[in-house]
DNA sequence: CTGTCAAGACACAACGTCTCGTCTTGTTGT
DNA sequence: ACAACAAGACGAGACGTTGTGTCTTGACAG
C-alpha cells in the first residue's frame, strides 16, 4: 500500500542481497537462482527483496552496477586502432570470465522479456562505454585517422557487435583473434 | 525407461502442439507460455508433449524450422551491394515483424541456459543462411568486387551482427536505414 | 511509535512423473 | 485376405515438489 521509506532502509539488507545473488550466479546458470535462493543466502526475509526490487534480474543488475568495474575509461595512446583494440581485447576477456559471461547471458536474457531490465542494462551498462568509445573515435576524425563523415555510434556498432552476436548466438567462441579481424574488416572495407 | 517408437507416433498430436505453441507465443511473451498452456490449448496429455520434446523452446524451435519459411534463396543479381541490401532487409523485416521478433528474441534467450537449444539454433536457422551468404559472397570475390583476402564468414558477422546487437540489446530500433549504414561503413571502411 | 526487519505460513501456478482407460497400429494365425 | 491380438502411444488428469508473491508475527531500529 504505502510506498516503502528508502531513509529507514537497511543498507545491511542491502549488501547481503546483492552478494548473495552474485554468488549464487556463479554457482549456477542464472536460470536456476530462485529469489528464495537468495533470500535464504542473504539471511533476510523474502518481503525485503520484493519491497526493493521487482525481479531478480533487477538485482543482478544492481548488483553488477553496484560494483562498478571501477575506473571505466578508454586508452588515448594517439593510434586510434592500438586504442580500439586494446580496449575490445578487455571485452573479449570479460566474455571469456565464466562469472562475466554468465551474468551477462543472463541479464540480456531476462531483458527479452522485461523491457524494464532492457532499458536498464543499455542505460547503465551499455550507454556509458559507448559514450567513451565514441569520444575517442571522434577525437581521431579530427586527427584525421577516421572518416569525418560517419557517425561515431554507428562504428562502435559495428565494432562491438560482432562480439555480442557470438557471446549470445553461440556460433564461434569470443577469442583475441575476433578483434584484429573486425578491426582489419572495419578500417579497410571489405570492398576491392 | 524404453525409449519412444518413433514409427508409432501420432502425426496429428505432433502438429497440433507445434500450432499450439506458435499461437500462444503470438499471444504472449514467450516466458509467459508453459506447458501445461501447450498440452491444454492442443488438446493433447502433458505426457505426449514431453515424450517428444524437453522443453518449450524445443517445441519452438521445431515449430519454426517445421513452417520453414520456404524457398531460402539469396538473391544474385550481379551486384553485390544490392543484393546483400535486399536480404538484410528482410531480415529487418523480420525482425519487425511482432511475431517473428519474439520468436527469435525468446529461442535466443533460452539459448543462454540451454546448450541443446542454441546448437539447435545455430544449426537449423543461422548456418543454412550464413552458407547462403558465403556462397554469394564467395562469388563476388571471384568476380573482383570483395576483397580476396577475406574470410567470407567473418564478412558475413561484420554485416549482420549490428541487426542482432540492436534486436537483442534493445538500444535503438532496427531499421532498414541501419542496412544502407551497415553497407557503407563496411565496404568502403571507417579509415579516413 | 512508526516502519523495516527476519522468519516463515499461505494460496497459487507450473513443473515433471505417474496412472488410468482408450484408441491406433503393426503383426500373427487361420 | 482378414480377423484377433498385443504393444504402445494417446487424452485426461491426479500427484508431490518447487518457486511465486502476499501476508502475518514479533523483534528491533530510527
Amino acid at each position: 500500500m504505502t510506498p516503502p521509506n528508502p531513509d529507514r532502509r537497511s543498507e545491511r539488507a542491502r549488501r547481503a542481497i546483492l552478494d548473495a545473488a552474485l554468488e549464487l550466479c556463479q554457482e549456477q546458470p542464472f536460470a536456476g537462482v530462485t529469489m528464495e535462493g537468495i533470500a535464504k543466502r542473504a539471511g533476510v526475509g523474502k518481503q525485503t527483496i520484493y519491497r526493493w526490487w521487482p525481479s531478480k534480474a533487477a538485482i543482478l543488475l544492481e548488483a553488477i552496477t553496484d560494483r562498478g568495474t571501477g575506473t571505466l575509461d578508454f586508452p588515448d595512446t594517439g593510434d586510434i586502432v592500438a586504442d580500439l583494440r586494446s580496449q575490445m581485447s578487455e571485452v573479449v576477456r570479460a566474455f571469456n570470465d565464466p562469472m562475466f559471461a554468465a551474468y551477462n547471458r543472463g541479464l540480456i536474457a531476462a531483458a527479452q522479456s522485461d523491457p524494464e531490465i532492457a532499458a536498464g542494462i543499455v542505460k547503465t551498462i551499455i550507454e556509458p562505454r559507448v559514450d567513451l568509445c565514441i569520444e575517442r573515435l571522434e577525437k581521431a576524425q579530427q586527427a584525421g585517422a577516421v572518416r569525418r563523415d560517419l557517425d561515431p555510434r554507428d562504428i562502435v556498432e559495428l565494432l562491438y557487435a560482432p562480439l555480442y552476436y557470438r557471446l549470445l548466438l553461440h556460433t564461434r567462441p569470443v577469442t583475441p583473434d575476433q578483434v584484429d579481424t573486425i578491426l582489419k574488416l572495419s578500417f579497410t572495407g571489405i570492398e576491392a
